[in-house]
DNA sequence: GTCTATAATTTGATAGAC
DNA sequence: GTCTATCAAATTATAGAC
């Protein structure tokens, strides 16, 4: 395996991925061009065409490429069986991960809240982001006894909350905001369990 | 009084305002052109400019305009003291309304996902929603002998929830999710109260 | 694979007539 | 107040050379 100048981004077509998702994640699908990704990798706006048909086409490859990062750093949802608190906690610290870490939104926060301004194809993996999210969680936080109404009730206000938190924190410049929302929530998931 | 065409928008300056609301809140700040609001309210694009001298102090206008209204349908935060149920129940209604009613986003949760994006009067006024809304939110919540610690964490909790149910619900299309969180609060406020 | 050149369109904004 | 005319810059993309 030979040693690479970029440890994070091995080809081309992948450095172009990093750059388009880290500007995304900033300022929104609508406000990177091309040229601001082909000069990030030091190439010519035309060149990314070769990689890239259209800009729609990097938005799609993104938000695929961020789904399928993200789930797998997940792990297996089978392991929190009866646990939910430490299935929250886990999906918790991904999310801080993200923010604290990356310094940026979760891809699909920022996707989600201009989902009317996408092209088909970002805005449907968006949305298949979402539900895979919902379906880890249901499954991580759900156990013997617990209905999947209340499994999918409680996965739902997680995630929820984590997006709305990591917004809240960025706009108002606050890694504490995150810190509240995540308390708040390891509050409210052993009582919800009770009933 | 004058009987006039457009009850919701009594000026040229103000249906300017209401056109452009409508399409951040569907497409976000970036997605949209001064001659898309010209069209909408039957002007050409020049003319905008005689009311706003750029972009950024329509997009500055809308954000304070949503905000002052925002929290005026509120109401006073003095009349919950020590009901935080209530207080929450009322506040969740808001946010139901901007979706169910006007069915669009949050203005605020489109701009804070957009944040590195925006001029800065924008991205301003939207920190200030924020802030104006935790507050409301911290007053409505806390009651006597409750510390300003913990009604703030519900208030965070509370406002991050919504914001993302609403991303959640547009981007998955269906109002249920958002009905999920609301649920998934009411249930988690009553117990935090006790400790 | 990457480039130059170029095209068609859109965008934010200004000048000045009416 | 609203228009026409105009502009410079930016944007997405294509054609074709190297």
């Amino acid at each position: 395996m030979p040693v690479t100048a970029e440890p994070t981004a091995s080809t081309k077509r992948e450095e172009i991925l990093e750059a388009a998702e880290a500007m995304i994640r900033t300022r929104g699908y609508n406000a990177f061009s091309t040229r601001d990704v082909a000069d990030a990798v030091g190439i010519k706006a035309a060149s990314v065409h070769y990689y890239f048909p259209t800009k729609a086409d990097i938005g799609s490859a993104v938000t695929e490429r961020y789904t399928a990062r993200f789930i797998d750093e997940l792990g297996d949802s089978g392991r929190f069986e009866g646990k939910p608190k430490e299935a929250v906690a886990r999906y918790v610290d991904a999310f801080r991960r993200a923010l604290v870490h990356d310094r940026k939104l979760c891809l699909c926060a920022v996707l989600g809240a201009e989902v009317g301004g996408l092209p088909e194809n970002v805005s449907g993996h968006t949305r298949i982001f979402f539900e895979r999210n919902l379906n880890w969680l249901t499954a991580a936080i759900r156990g013997k006894g617990m209905s999947k109404e209340k499994a999918l009730g409680m996965a739902t206000l997680v995630l929820a909350s984590l997006e709305g938190a990591m917004i809240l924190s960025k706009s108002l410049n606050d890694d504490e905001v995150f810190e509240r929302v995540a308390e708040g929530l390891s509050r409210a998931i052993p009582v919800a369990e009770l009933d």
